[in-house]
DNA sequence: GCGAATAGTAATGACGCATAACACTTGTGA
DNA sequence: TCACAAGTGTTATGCGTCATTACTATTCGC
């Protein structure tokens, strides 16, 4: 039961975090000021401290979401593809991934990046939490070709010891519920993150300035998809259509 | 002919921007302030306008050196590297990428990363020039093997007419004398870069914490294999040794 | 109408950039 | 040797911004 007065709390604290967000892109980095936020909104500074009690709470509360909105995002994009559709649910997905960080930079800076100047995250937990939301949808995209046995090999030599052991113990550490894939196959999942992160970093911060959008989005499709072929993934060409990138 | 007096100079300016580099990695984050620089070398504030403009211009400067000590450092590794062993030298030149990155994550932030707060690019230039560099020594790591005629087919689908047109133009803008390579092995070569730069991009910001050191290293073997299999790059399993990664 | 939630005003304290005026050092030429 | 000038550094200062607190006024639900 929510009182007319938590629902109008509620709008203002979305209201700030919103305009901290339209500041952010607008000044084009993840600085902000309780100033300028309340300025923007037609209040003052001072009136702030009553839903943010310092400036860390506020950029706490806007990593968490990123956080959330990414994962969501990326989650309902491969929802709305056909779920029988392998190949389209992992260019959905990487595409999702993609369309957000292009749109919403200063977030992606947030928590991919390094930290804001002033501020000082609240524990260990957030920054872990972000490389774990951001695989889950590949890692479960995985699992499920996986349980449907169209998993093939991955490309990639043998699975290094190391590296074996922390995919266990990661594996272990997993909700029991979440299907689990081959080590070498954790592995190759892992190579689509980085390709995918790498391109979209790259991309975000103007370096492939000297491609058009049409030859980036063509750069895109086929970073994605020699991902997941090289991953195993079942993967079928021709490749879907650029639309299919840049829609949805 | 350089005086004393200028010697001495040159040597405060370096001191300066080596303290600030200093600051950087202590307080984590790419944001200086002069009078903590002075502070730290025993100074005062004014004096360092005796040497940079305002606080831009030191920026600047460092974000210039950061360009210069990637591109040379990554030059040197390979150089060092069996100009025989294309394999060897291809490692070298990834691995010369992640050490320097690992090793000076404010200025990787610095020059691939987002803006510092305050401060505004002089002029298009270094950040193109940062990608070009960056590129460079692959690139010409892939018209050796090229000219050698040990280049394979990339495992890529096709290159599309949009990409085919940008990597024409690029190539034709680049120095007459470089030697060239196809366009879809300059695509692949693209593919490397981003694979390389988002494997070092996670692994730097920490988000691949659940990996120990070793896991870590043989991962990014693996990747940088994949990379190069996957470009056409000739490739020679057994994969070097570890040690080839961490040494050098 | 009462009281809590909320917003504004004013004030404080700290900090950072930048400049100006003044003082010391050092190399050099008369 | 001495004096001058360029270079270098310090103190003092202005200006602006920002986070945060204390206090006061207002609004709004109950």
């Amino acid at each position: 039961m929510t009182t007319r007065r938590e629902r109008a709390r509620a709008a203002t604290i979305d209201e700030i975090k919103e305009t901290a967000l339209s500041l952010m892109r607008e000044h084009g980095s993840t600085d902000i000021r309780f100033s300028d936020i309340a300025r923007s909104m037609g209040m003052t500074a001072p009136a702030l401290y009553r839903y943010f009690a310092d400036r860390d709470e506020l950029l706490t509360a806007l990593i968490v979401d990123a956080f959330d909105d990414l994962g969501t995002t990326v989650a309902e994009s491969r929802a709305r593809a056909s779920a029988d559709d392998l190949s389209g649910s992992f260019l959905a997905v990487a595409s999702a991934y993609r369309r957000w960080v292009n749109q919403e930079p200063q977030r992606f800076a947030l928590i991919f990046g390094m930290p804001v100047p002033g501020y000082v995250a609240p524990d260990e937990g957030p920054t872990t939490e972000a490389a774990r939301r951001a695989m889950a949808q590949l890692e479960s995209l995985f699992a499920e070709a996986a349980a449907r046995g169209m998993l093939g090999r991955p490309t990639i030599h043998e699975v290094d010891d190391a590296l074996l052991g922390c995919i266990i113990a990661k594996q272990a550490a997993s909700e029991p519920a979440e299907a689990t894939v081959p080590a070498e196959t954790f592995q190759a999942c892992l190579h689509c993150w980085s390709a995918l992160h790498g391109f979209v970093s790259l991309e975000t911060y103007g370096h492939f300035g000297f491609l058009t959008p049409e030859a980036r989005d063509a750069l895109f499709v086929s970073t994605v998809r020699l991902a997941a072929l090289s991953s195993g993934f079942p993967w079928s060409d021709p490749a879907p259509t650029l639309s299919m990138v840049t829609n949805t």
